[in-house]
RNA sequence: CGAGAAGUGGCGCAGGCCGGUAGCGCACCUGGUUUGGGACCAGGGGGUCGCAGGUUCGAAUCCUGUCUUCUCGACCA
């Protein structure tokens, strides 16, 4: 199921960018840097959407929706967050449009000229604490743990399908809590639903780490993230989740009465994760085939081809076909019947192998003869003969067969892509060679991060949280280390 | 914004040096034969060659300008 690693970076890109477009994912806009969410890819990030937004009620939050636009001096309260976002962004200087009068079409009103500009948000921080700051003014109040599913827009100068476009929609939960213990265990919880929804349900293994201060949130404390390793051997961020301490809340005045009646700033989270996990998911699993979804993902799960000669043949196969249609539909499965004659049946194995449908039955004549269907898996592109008695349990089966071995496939090709290096020559040539996470000693310096990313392009994805202690010498300056770190290149 | 490349039916491209009736594959339409791994035959429709100037009897082709897109860097979930 993996593909080859070494394809060049260009290759990869393009063989990524071919097959989001031809599977019928997405595909680019008019809009330059934005792209169109087609059918099959919003089912497939709506499956996403469904499964978190479950855990998330599980976990105690609720759902909520803020504006999409933000005073622009909202921005500027927290400093950092400004720093992090404020060359970015798209503006809305004006309110109405009007007809030139010169015959040009239709014009920007320069008398329409707002006030004070709004910022199309490139993530809520500001305006969502904004209204915090009303809402909380007891202990009573806390702990708020709200949610929101919306878009967001982010100026990018180059954009990837999925990985990165102007706008994306994403979820982004913002808490307030009264001690910092409690944040702090929030921000960790989320990243452990994360991890487990990447590891459940998209079958993608990741590391739970913290990020460098380099490599922060814009405004947070602590940043925690879970990464993943990609079949070109990049690195994804596929989620994070920021103690972000009481920055926000003094920024935005957000007070609290304790039992004891004093005064205090609450303390915060935020964490989010985007569309970009349906590019994780291509890129994780697919083969030169197509697609490879995970059958807890997969919009559609089984497809059932009929191959007919003539009309008696069909009508035949048709009520055989609607039967098992029926009984995997009971069984919770979903299920498509593909009795469509404009193209023929070795063009619809091919069509629905591309768009990445885990399992797909074959029902001809011979079969009927014998009570068997031909049942193909997507991920190892096995067949079989299996009998049409009792044949939903057995597709059941197969499901849960296929949701485990692509995991298992992804995690034997991370484990085998996170590799210790203990001088610099090998760091590089790790790198170069054979991508993935390099485990190393790190000095815990800027300068160093730095300086090893202009010499390698390698970033530190993140300290591990499992990390065990271990006393070492920084890879690039020597200097004592007291524990490794992961360095990937890194999308 | 820096460095490269490309703009020709819906999509992918050829033609360009050497100016002379705009072509190929896919897709589409019609008819027929097909259907167990992306069918075949016959017929058909569709393009002022990115835009603007220039050279010429004549420009997709040569010249000048201009616009757009893509790839690579800086930015980033």
């Amino acid at each position: 199921m993996s593909k080859e690693i070494t394809p060049r970076q260009q290759d990869y890109a393009q063989w990524y960018n071919d097959l989001i477009i031809k599977s019928g994912l997405a595909d680019y806009s008019a809009v330059r840097g934005c792209m169109v969410i087609k059918p099959y890819g919003f089912a497939l990030w709506e499956r996403m959407r469904d499964e978190l937004d479950r855990m998330f009620k599980d976990t105690g939050h609720q759902n909520a929706y803020f504006p999409l636009f933000i005073p622009k001096s909202f921005l500027s309260r927290e400093a950092a967050h400004v720093e992090g976002f404020a060359k970015e962004c798209a503006v809305v200087t004006h309110y109405r449009l009007k007809n030139d009068p010169g015959g040009a079409g239709v014009i920007v009103d320069p008398e329409a000229k707002l006030e004070e500009e709004l910022i199309v948000r490139p993530t809520s921080e500001t305006i969502i604490w904004n209204a915090y700051k009303d809402w909380i003014k007891s202990y009573r109040d806390l702990p708020l743990l709200i949610n929101q599913w919306a878009n967001v827009v982010r100026w990018e100068m180059r954009t990837r399908l999925f990985l990165r476009t102007s706008e994306f929609l994403w979820q982004e939960g913002h808490t307030a809590h009264a001690t910092a213990p409690e944040a702090e265990a929030e921000a960790r919880q989320m990243l452990a639903v994360y991890a487990d929804f990447a590891e459940r349900y998209m079958a993608l293994p990741v590391v739970r780490g913290v990020k460098s201060p380099a490599e922060r949130f814009a405004g947070a404390v602590d940043t925690y993230c879970i990464e993943a390793l990609m079949q070109d051997g990049k690195a994804l961020q596929a989620g994070t989740s920021h103690f972000l301490g009481q920055n926000f809340a003094k920024a935005f005045d957000v007070q609290f009465l304790t039992r004891e009646n004093k005064l205090e700033h609450v303390w915060a989270t935020s964490w989010g994760v985007s569309t970009r996990l349906v590019g994780a998911l291509v890129m994780a699993h697919s083969d030169d085939e197509g697609l490879v979804l995970p059958p807890l993902l997969a919009p559609l799960q089984v497809v059932i081809v009929p191959i007919w000669k003539g009309a008696e043949q069909k009508a035949l196969i048709d009520a055989k076909a609607d039967e098992i249609s029926a009984e995997l539909k009971k069984a919770g499965i979903r299920v498509k019947y593909d009795d469509s004659d404009n193209v023929r049946p070795g063009w619809k194995f091919a069509e629905y192998e591309m768009k990445g449908v885990p399992v797909r039955i074959a029902l001809g004549a011979r079969d009927l003869e014998q009570n068997v269907a031909e049942v193909a898996r997507r991920d190892t592109r096995e067949k079989m003969s299996l009998s049409l008695d009792n044949l939903a349990a057995r597709i059941k089966d197969l499901l849960d067969d296929i949701q485990q071995q692509i995991y298992r496939a992804a995690s034997t090709y991370r484990e085998e892509h996170i590799t210790p290096a203990d001088d610099f020559d090998t760091f590089r040539k790790i790198l170069d060679e054979k991508g993935g996470f390099v485990s190393a000693h790190w000095d815990g310096t800027a300068e160093t991060e730095t300086r090893i990313k202009e010499l390698t392009k390698a970033t530190i994805r993140c300290i591990p949280l499992d990390n065990p202690p271990e006393e070492g010498k920084c890879i690039l300056s020597g200097k004592p280390s007291r524990e490794r770190v992961l360095f990937a290149r890194a999308y």
